[in-house]
DNA sequence: TCACAGTTGTTCAATCTTCAAGAACGACCG
DNA sequence: CGGTCGTTCTTGAAGATTGAACAACTGTGA
């Protein structure tokens, strides 16, 4: 009995010289990203951004009303995550809860007008936020790369759905 | 002349609607991945990714040893969050501080071998999670692609005055 | 030598996130 | 009906992050 034995890791296949410069300069940028982001929206709007894009998703949504769990999945967090955030959000008047009338365990979360007041005064420093680090740099060509590479990235990730992807 | 006033935001430029598919699409694989790969780690090595990529510094590092500061500038985060990430990781015995002989005010953060191993037990795992979800998905002109354009978004990020250590 | 401004790392309080329950309700089946 | 299981949302505690404030130290210039 030698090296070779059951173990499934068998041979770990390592990264590429230009798949690990890749892999570097991603969590690179996409942590400056974050962060720049982060503290433009909680400087000029008192929220982080994934806050922000709960308001967004709201006031999207007809009647600005959303269910807790739709919401939650739209925005890519738990529900409890989501309990707590729209808490803090309702504390600051930018969004109520309602009873949903069709399930009475359901919950609505409805942006006020004072909520959609302050996102309108938000949206459009994010914005030029966004455009100042990203779509501003990039051709129109590399807009189109990134946006099929993050298509592909997403499709391997989908949580729910078929679980096909998970090999194994 | 009509509602145009003398406010300083004049028109916001929105994002087109590739601008806007392209945002979504960046959103929502970035975040998936994100998560992806906390729970890949936290299961596998008991530690977020953020924590584990402070142990690969380290384990790069000269005799595994990194100046406080550098570690956090390297890392992108910020040196009282790494003082927290080093406490815990240090309760962990997977990190220990020592006193900088050089200039009495810092520390260095030490890797040791315990953390090495718990390192080294990971990091097939990790890595086949980044090419499962990444690098097998795409090709390699999209390899590319991804690289130049997080080398772009990273120079209008940049901090303050460049060194680009991890540029070769 | 002596300010003195700048750096280094830690700490505190406020905030945010996660994880493990748990209460309330709906859907289904006998 | 009544039982059972799954869904929906909330809660509380523990852990993590942020930003400001702080003590200790360095290096520079007068």
């Amino acid at each position: 009995m030698d090296g070779m034995s059951t173990e499934p890791a068998a041979e770990p296949r390592w990264l590429s010289d230009e798949e690990q410069y890749a892999w570097q300069s991603y969590l690179h940028a996409t942590t400056l990203l974050e962060d720049h982001l982060d503290r433009q929206l909680q400087r000029d709007a008192g929220m982080p951004h994934v806050y922000y894009g709960l308001l967004v998703q709201l006031s999207r949504a007809p009647r600005r009303r959303m269910r807790m769990t739709e919401l939650a999945q739209n925005a890519k967090i738990t529900r409890s995550r989501l309990s707590h955030a729209i808490a803090r959000l309702e504390k600051n008047g930018w969004v109520r809860r309602e009873n949903c009338p069709s399930d009475k365990r359901g919950q609505l979360a409805h942006l006020t007008d004072e909520g959609m007041h302050v996102l309108e005064k938000a949206a459009p420093g994010h914005v030029a936020a966004v455009r100042g680090a990203l779509f501003d740099r990039l051709s129109p060509e590399q807009v189109g790369q990134l946006a099929e590479i993050c298509r592909v990235m997403a499709d391997g990730l989908q949580p729910k759905g078929a679980d096909l992807p998970w090999l194994r």
